[in-house]
RNA sequence: CGGGGCGUGGCGCAGCCUGGUAGCGCACCUGCUUUGGGAGCAGGGGGUCGGAGGUUCGAAUCCUCUCGCCCCGACCA
C-alpha cells in the first residue's frame, strides 16, 4: 500500500475525552474514529488489524471443526419472548414501519437454536460446531473507552449442540484448545479464569481476560489458581479478634455508624468486627449477610448462595425489621443470618451491632449467640492465600468467554432429537464468544510505548513500512519504490511511506502505527549501499543490510524470526 | 438511573465572568526554497460558536428549554 495513497488520519494530539491508551493510540495512528457513542468506525488500517484478528479465529474455529455461518442482527422480538430475553434491558429496541417488534441481537442463541431445532432430528446429527463472525447490538447504559465497551461491536460467537453433558465437555475443551491458540497467536498476555454462571444458570464458565490497566474487570491469580474476583474463592489472614467473653457485653459507641469508627472508638482492629448487610431477595424474604469488618460482601457469590436476585434492604425496612442502621447486628435479629466463612472458621470474641442506637456487642460468639448458614459470601482480597500461596489481584479486559448452557435454550425453543434408544431429548448447548475488538484494544495496551503502538507480528496491519527519504524523483525514491514492488512481489505486506513529507513526520508516524519491522531508504543508502532497518520493539537498535537484489528475500528472513 | 464536566473550522484550544468586527497552534490550498527526526518565507481557503426560544439597539458571551459527548458510580444474562 502507497501511503501517499491511503486514509490513515493520523493525530500529533490525543483527543480531549479520551482516557485509555488504546483509545487514544488508536485515534491517534488512524485505525478507529467515533460516529456516536459507543459507535465507532474501523479506518482502513484499524480494520486490516481488525481482519488479522477475525483470520486467526477462523483458522483456530476451523480447525476443532466449527462451521461458519451468518445470522441476521435484526430478529423478530416474539422469539426472545420464547426464552425470556426480550426481558432485557440492554436488549436495543426497535419496531419496522408496520410496527412490528424487532431487537438488535445481542447474542445469537435464539436464532442458531431456532434452526438448529428444525435441522436436527437424530443423535446421528449431532454433535455440530456453529459459529459466526457478526454484529452484536447492545443498548449499553454506559458505552466508554473507545472500542472496549460499544453498542455495536462484532463478536465471533460459536455455539456446540450434543446429545448430553459428556458430548457438551468435548466440545467445551475443543474450544478451550481454539481459545488458547488464538490469544497465543494474536500476541496476547492472558488467563483463563473461572467465572460467573450468571442467574441463568449453567454448569460452568471460564472467562479470557487480558491484563491490562484499561480493563472493567479484576481477576484474582496465584500459582496454578486463576479467577474472576466475582467467584474467586481464598483462605483469608487471621483477624484480630478479641478475647472470648463468657457473654456478649454491651458497649457505648456514640453516633458510630460505620466499621471505621466502631474500630476507632473501641481502638480495635476493622477485622474484630461484623459487618451486617440485608438484603432483600427477589422472592420477599429479608437475609442478613454478615462478613468480617475488613472484608467486603460479593454480590456475585451472594447471589449464588441466595439462589435468587436481591437488592440490599432500605434503610426504612432495616428500621422497620432489625433495628437503627449502623448499629444491626446478628444477636436476636430474627432474621436468617448467612456467616462468611472467614468469620464461621475462626475463634474469637467479635463485636457487632446491638441493634439499639449507639450500642454495640463485644465478645460475640456465632453459635453461641446466634444461629447461622456459613457461606463463602466476601470478595477475596490481595494477600489471601489460594494453596498456600498469596494471591494478587489485577484489571484486565475480558476478551473471550466460552459457557456450558445445557439446556437453557434448547428446551423453551424446542431443540430436540431422538436418542440410540429412540427416546426425545433435548439438545445440550455451549455458547462461547470472542470480541476481536477487545483482543484489538488488549493488544494495543499490552505493546505500546511512549511512541505509539508496538503490534504483536501477527496484528500488525503491515509486516514492513518502507520510508522512502529524499526529494520527489530522486535516485533515492526510486530505489525506494522498486525495493517496494519487489517486496510486493515476494507477498509481503507493506505500508510504503512515499508522501512527500519530512522525514520527521514520516519516521514519528512510523512508531505511532506500529509496524513490526521499519525499512529505511535515504541518499545515504545509496551511499553505503546499506538499508536501515529498526525492529519496531528494539526501537534504538539499528541494523543494515545490502541494498540490491538481495535485499527483499533478506527482509522476508528477518521478518520470520521477528515475534 | 445518580453525580461531575464539556460542546467555538479536520484536530487541540482561547474568547464567555464584565454583551460590541470570531481568534490562536497544528492541519489544508498556491508559489518558491528545504529533505535523515514533526522545515522556512510569502499569499490564501474554511466556522449555522451543538440546536431552539427569550432578554437586548446588539448574544459565542446573559436566561430558559433541548440535543450530543466524556468521566465517576450503578448496571453489564
Amino acid at each position: 500500500m502507497k501511503m501517499s495513497q491511503l486514509l490513515l488520519p493520523t493525530e500529533r494530539e490525543a483527543p480531549a475525552d479520551a482516557q485509555a491508551l488504546s483509545h487514544v493510540l488508536g485515534v491517534r495512528a488512524g485505525l478507529i474514529r467515533q460516529l456516536g457513542a459507543g459507535l465507532w468506525t474501523w479506518l482502513p488500517a484499524g480494520w486490516r488489524v481488525h481482519s488479522k484478528v477475525s483470520a486467526v479465529i477462523r483458522e483456530e474455529m476451523n480447525a476443532i471443526g466449527g462451521q461458519e455461518l451468518l445470522m441476521p442482527l435484526i430478529q423478530p422480538r416474539d422469539l426472545w419472548q420464547r426464552t425470556g430475553r426480550d426481558q432485557i434491558d440492554e436488549l436495543f429496541s426497535l419496531s419496522d414501519r408496520k410496527s412490528a417488534e424487532l431487537v438488535l441481537a445481542m447474542t445469537h442463541e435464539e436464532a442458531v437454536t431456532f434452526h438448529v431445532s428444525q435441522f436436527v432430528r437424530s443423535y446421528r446429527d449431532l454433535p455440530l460446531i456453529l459459529y459466526q463472525l457478526q454484529l452484536k447490538g447492545r443498548d449499553e447504559p454506559r458505552p466508554r473507552a473507545g472500542v472496549l465497551r460499544t453498542r455495536e461491536f462484532i463478536m465471533k460467537d460459536s455455539y456446540s449442540f450434543d446429545c448430553d453433558e459428556a458430548g457438551l465437555d468435548v466440545s467445551y475443551a475443543k474450544h478451550v484448545e481454539a481459545y488458547d491458540r488464538i490469544f497465543d497467536r494474536c500476541g496476547l498476555e492472558w488467563y483463563r479464569v473461572e467465572s460467573d454462571v450468571g442467574v441463568m444458570g449453567g454448569s460452568g464458565a471460564h472467562e479470557y481476560m487480558a491484563p491490562c490497566p484499561a480493563g472493567e474487570n479484576e481477576v484474582a491469580l496465584a500459582p496454578g489458581y486463576a479467577a474472576n474476583v466475582e467467584v474467586a474463592s481464598a483462605d483469608p489472614t487471621a483477624a484480630k479478634t478479641e478475647p472470648r467473653l463468657d457473654a456478649p457485653l454491651e458497649v457505648e459507641t456514640p453516633s458510630a455508624k460505620t466499621i471505621n469508627e466502631v474500630s476507632g472508638q473501641l481502638e480495635v482492629d476493622p477485622s474484630a468486627l461484623l459487618k451486617a448487610f440485608p438484603v432483600v431477595t427477589d422472592a420477599g424474604e429479608t437475609v442478613l449477610a454478615v462478613v468480617r469488618g475488613d472484608h467486603r460482601v460479593n454480590e456475585f457469590k451472594l447471589r449464588a448462595v441466595l439462589g435468587d436476585l436481591f437488592r440490599p434492604a432500605t434503610d426504612d425496612e432495616i428500621e422497620a425489621q432489625i433495628g437503627p442502621p449502623g448499629f444491626i447486628g446478628p444477636v436476636g435479629c430474627g432474621l436468617r443470618v448467612l456467616l462468611d466463612k472467614a468469620v464461621a472458621e475462626q475463634q474469637g470474641g467479635w463485636i457487632v451491632g446491638a441493634n439499639r442506637t449507639d450500642l454495640h456487642l463485644r465478645g460475640v460468639e456465632p453459635g453461641r449467640d446466634f444461629d447461622f448458614e456459613a457461606a463463602d459470601i466476601r470478595s477475596v482480597e490481595e494477600g489471601d492465600l489460594v494453596n498456600g500461596n498469596p494471591i494478587r489481584l489485577e484489571t484486565a479486559i475480558e476478551v473471550g468467554n466460552i459457557f456450558k448452557l445445557g439446556t437453557r435454550y434448547s428446551e423453551p425453543l424446542g431443540a430436540k432429537f431422538l436418542d440410540q434408544d429412540g427416546l426425545e431429548q433435548s439438545i445440550v448447548m455451549g455458547s462461547y464468544g470472542i470480541g476481536p475488538a477487545r483482543i484489538v484494544a488488549a493488544a494495543i495496551e499490552q505493546n505500546a510505548d511512549e511512541m505509539g503502538i508496538v503490534w504483536p507480528k501477527a496484528l500488525a496491519p503491515w509486516s514492513i513500512e518502507l520510508v522512502a527519504l529524499g526529494k520527489p524523483d530522486s535516485p533515492e525514491r526510486s530505489a525506494a519504490a522498486n525495493l517496494y514492488e519487489e517486496l510486493r512481489e515476494l507477498g509481503v505486506e507493506v505500508l510504503f511511506d512515499d508522501r512527500d513529507a519530512g522525514p520527521g513526520e514520516k519516521f514519528t508516524d512510523a512508531e505511532l502505527l506500529g509496524c513490526p519491522l521499519r525499512v529505511t531508504l535515504g541518499k545515504r543508502s545509496l551511499e553505503s549501499g546499506e538499508l536501515e532497518l529498526q525492529a519496531r520493539r528494539e526501537s534504538t537498535e539499528l541494523e543494515t543490510i545490502a541494498l540490491d537484489a538481495s535485499s527483499a528475500p533478506a527482509l522476508v528472513e528477518i521478518l520470520s524470526e521477528l515475534t
